[in-house]
DNA sequence: GTATGTGAAGTTATTCACAGCG
DNA sequence: CGCTGTGAATAACTTCACATAC
């Protein structure tokens, strides 16, 4: 399955999800002051070919210069472009515990175009409390906030048994994105993407692979 | 690129992500007290095909009953002898920020075979602070008790330009394996693997998604 | 009947290699 | 001469379809 719902071809998952690499690369190029960068420093970062690099970005248009290479301010905005991220997202976080809290001080999000703008949980001890620039609300407060800030995307970290019928009420209440830390599949209508993150899973594909590294290899 | 250097035949990539997952839906189905499971009813979870599932588990041996499908409790047990998390392994945590407590007071880890045993920081004011069950110490405390505890995986939470000079030290303490949450891309000999975690990709992913889909899709 | 395990077929993604441009 | 953009070739992955076993 390919992800895409444009108009063009389908573009391949996996080049949105390099594209996204590559940016964080960009990003750091530019803040060193970096003006330029080929299609093989990219695929360096990245630990790709450079004619990979080049097809990702081929597959929306033409953005380098010939025997030059790229510039990086202008790819930055082009992949910001292509990803939506030029204008800002709001978006919201529901569980509110210390993961929550760690994603609402992160600075990152909103550089990057996506502000949080509302954290919300059933637990009346985290009602009012103040995390980073929000305050907590209670779930039922959800949905009023969501349209009101016309939030299209939503980082869910409940618990896993309470995922399938929060990611619901998201649902209802017009999210069309979820980033979901819940360990727990979701079952939504298609219209709503879901994104799962699965940190765990990060350690256990280390644990694989220094396990079955042997010497000499 | 395959990332198995085990001796039969190469492991791809794809299928060792996947098995974290076959996990995740596997530990929720023991919790809710189910004995049995088909490669159909694993793949709805996963979103893929029940012969992947099969394929993929066919890689490492032959673990199923025909006509009636996988023990639950059997699967766990066999992925977590492939993934090699039967055994815990040590891990430690540098970068004592946000991030860091969220990581050290999230109980999935211990469960799932990963024992985070020690946090490091460079800032004065960090060090001393008891976060969860460990004690920030200074960095430089950092390859004793790698050592020590015989770590050989790590968890990077320090800032973008601080990463690759951090993980150089990993690397020259013995460390095997890093998941990196730094948006810079990590230059380190082969034998240390890397597992990039990047967050705000996930939103990007998403943003993407909802942009480029309209209506009656 | 039900569900696995697996060759064969099909699809998708990556890499090669070079024409074309600066 | 360097580096992009891209058709063609290759490699990797997924799905089909069915023999096999319960």
């Amino acid at each position: 399955m390919t992800s895409s719902g444009g108009l063009g071809g389908a573009i391949p998952d996996p080049s949105v999800r390099r594209l996204s690499a590559y940016l964080r690369h960009l990003e750091n190029l530019a803040a060193s002051g970096v003006k330029r960068v080929s299609s093989r420093q990219l695929a360096e970062y990245v630990k790709g070919g450079d004619a990979q690099v080049r097809r990702d970005l081929a597959l929306f248009g033409q953005f380098g210069r010939r025997g030059v290479g790229y510039d990086v301010e202008d790819l930055i905005q082009v992949i910001r472009t292509i990803l939506g991220t030029r204008a800002q997202w709001n978006v919201v976080v529901v569980g509110a515990g210390q993961l929550c809290q760690a994603l609402l001080r992160y600075r990152g999000f909103k550089e990057r175009g996506f502000a949080l703008v509302g954290a919300f949980d059933t637990d009346p001890r985290k009602i009012g409390t103040q995390c980073g620039p929000v305050t907590i609300r209670h779930i039922d407060a959800m949905e009023d906030i969501i349209r009101k800030h016309e939030v299209r995307l939503a980082i869910l970290t409940v618990p896993a048994q309470a995922a399938q019928q929060t990611a619901e009420k998201l649902a209802a209440a017009g999210i069309e994105g979820i980033m979901n830390f819940a360990g727990a599949g979701l079952s939504l209508p298609p219209h709503v993407h879901v994104s799962q993150v699965d940190l765990t899973a990060h350690l256990e594909q280390l644990s694989f692979l220094v396990s079955s590294t042997r010497a000499g290899q």
